[in-house]
DNA sequence: CAATGATATCAATTTATGTTTATATATTAT
DNA sequence: ATAATATATAAACATAAATTGATATCATTG
């Protein structure tokens, strides 16, 4: 009963479904989660944990970088988050989209990404 | 998104998750729930309003009764509450089942049910 | 209309969740 | 090693949700 009770738990947060719109776009890690959602890491990384923690992300650890996607591993998670997906309205998160491309646009233009040297370095928080 | 969030908070909450359970054998009123969950009825009475308010049930007033019973006008909330229910685990709500029948059982017995005389109540409580 | 019963609402309290600042840990670079 | 960086964790605080006991409301009965 908990572990069904987690799973709307993590789902009933808005900062957690505008983490999950950002993953549906593909694995990320967690400075690019909290340059899209302009808020504090710590708290980006309270939001992941409970997500992760419901069964529906998995994380993937990479030297220093923590990427994050969605686990689709379990059918009724992946289900119901898709139908989720498809109900958050666009405007709630058309700004991290937003953002998120300029962050990674700007890693990309000055060589910052993952596995690069740290004097490039990924976020400059 | 509010509407959204209000959906999963609703269901992240188990007394939540067994009235709709009980809802889910058809239409019963506050007393009835009262008896079957064996709570305090201000307690039945907030978590209802809760599923209300998140569009998951409806309420029919009665003389003194209101009436709850789920609400199956929009699709995306039906399927919800359908595969949620499918994942409850039954010892979770076995003895409030139980209770239940014994509770109605009680009621027909002494004709304490819906319209009956006031003297003949409905709950003794 | 007074009394009773079913339900809702309120105020007070407790408990759970989310937020923030500071700091710890771990990895890589110099 | 030392310094720097990415992320996690902890402690303190703030906010929101749930629980309870008391009471209001409203329909029904006598």
């Amino acid at each position: 009963m908990q572990e069904l009770l987690n799973i709307f738990k993590a789902l009933s947060d808005e900062t957690r479904l505008r983490i999950l719109k950002l993953l549906e776009l593909g694995e990320l890690c967690v400075c690019d989660i909290t340059a899209a959602l302009d808020i504090i890491q710590p708290k980006v990384s309270f939001h992941l944990s409970a997500l992760k923690g419901a069964g529906l992300l998995r994380d993937r650890r990479q030297g220093r970088w923590t990427h994050y996607r969605l686990d689709d591993s379990d059918l009724f998670r992946r289900m119901l988050v898709l139908s989720v997906m498809e109900r958050v309205p666009e405007e709630a998160v058309a700004a991290d989209r937003k953002r998120l491309r300029a962050f990674m646009e700007g890693k990309e233009a000055t060589g910052k990404v993952v596995g690069m040297p740290a004097n490039k370095r990924c976020c400059g928080r």
